[in-house]
DNA sequence: CGCACCGTTGATTAAACTCAACCTATGTGG
DNA sequence: CCACATAGGTTGAGTTTAATCAACGGTGCG
């Protein structure tokens, strides 16, 4: 069947958003050009589930993935989000063990799937590329901790407002100050642990106290010193 | 100035424990014993804090170490501990960045330390080794992911027992079915993020309940099964 | 001895969760 | 086209969990 969509060139993916792969030699480029897999994917669909065998990897050439757990009582805890750029899928796939996480579509995505196979011929063939997705690795694992921290010691409040920093730092805003994502309540409360309806609550007070502007699921920021002040984040 | 006690020989701790060495050829094994630097270092020593340069890793050849951030309010969270055959700093080093979190000895310990040349002269010259590594820091990072869930999802209760069966299979126990390892009350809170009055209340509940026996700061654990149960964990 | 640190207990308070009801938009099948 | 179902959003009331505050006992040490 024909592809209907322009597949991604690893080079320019490579040149554009300075991936993982940017220190492979123009040879294992080329090599990894014409062994990926392209697809598109639309919103909603869940590329793989916590348990599932993965063996490979995918780049993000376009869109938002959502990648998160199914805690006890099947609430879900989303971990992380995945754009342009990155890559998701290769701590199970390095250490060959089930998805500890799920990963769903948020918006519509171009992804580059590359096995398992491939991945260890370049790591074995580049050791500078080892040492770059060791630095991806290190680089989430300190995210990971300071995340802990924060879910152990701040309030509900202050992780909201520092939420909606991390937000706009990661996706920005549009020319409105609109933070370029769109997610529901829950998923906000899932991200920062906590209630649906505590999220709701805290938003409309924020709002009231002019720090934020809301229309739907669009979020606008007004003040963000005050946000700053509010997530105790130095 | 002399050294008053036995070096660790790598080749013998690769043995023993399986380190993140065990892909090196005997030259590089040999490289590394001829190039690391060891110590001994007492309980309550810290070796490194949040913020300072480090520009090595350590290895630990004997005792423990806990790894924990200062969060707002300079509440202490701990992240892990590090026992014989782990290694701790290679975020950082890695990454060169200041270090995310802090270092403190909880058990007199031999710790070799590796510095950072001659851990990315490793890195290079052999891609296994970058494997092993990239290994690890998966391994951690799904630990932190684990246990964000956790953290964001279960009650202070289900946390504490979790982390009483956890601290059993990382230390083990004795003859008597004491955990190998010794922390404060305000430690173990530190560990699930709670304050040391709730863990104290819930331990002489989990003894009341014939779950656990204490002894001073020794726990002993009776009825695991039940302790499961509480934990939540499948 | 007096100080510091740890552990313990009780009382009170505050934060956040749960439950329930209701509203809106959107989409679906008859 | 309407009736209905579904999903998300909102608000209020009540409850629960865990934090905070305060007091006090034990232990080890300079």
């Amino acid at each position: 069947m024909a592809k209907f969509f322009e597949e991604p060139i690893c080079k320019e993916c490579n040149l554009e958003f300075r991936t993982i792969f940017k220190k492979l030699t123009p040879d294992q480029v080329d090599f990894l050009t014409s062994n990926k897999t392209c697809s598109m994917v639309k919103r909603g669909t869940v590329l793989y589930q916590e348990g599932n065998r993965i063996s490979g990897i995918y780049c993000v050439s376009k869109g938002i993935l959502k990648i998160y757990k199914t805690g006890t009582e099947g609430k879900e805890q989303i971990i992380k989000f995945a754009k342009k750029g990155y890559v998701v899928g290769y701590r199970s796939t390095l250490i060959s063990e089930p998805a500890c996480t799920s990963v769903k579509v948020l918006e519509d995505a171009t992804l580059c799937y590359i096995s398992s196979q491939e991945l260890y011929h370049l790591l074995k063939a580049n050791s500078e590329f080892g040492i770059e997705l060791l630095q991806i690795a290190c680089k989430e694992l300190g995210e990971a901790n300071d995340y802990l921290t924060d879910i152990a010691q701040k309030s509900v409040k202050e992780r909201l407002a520092e939420i909606l920093i991390h937000l706009k730092d990661e996706f920005g805003v549009n020319s409105e100050e609109i933070i370029n994502i769109t997610l529901t309540r829950e998923e906000l409360a899932n991200i920062i642990g906590t209630a649906t309806e505590s999220v709701i609550r805290l938003l409309s007070e924020f709002k009231s106290d002019g720090i934020i502007e809301l229309q739907g699921r669009k979020i606008k920021l007004v003040d963000l010193n005050k946000l700053k002040k509010i997530s105790n984040t130095f």
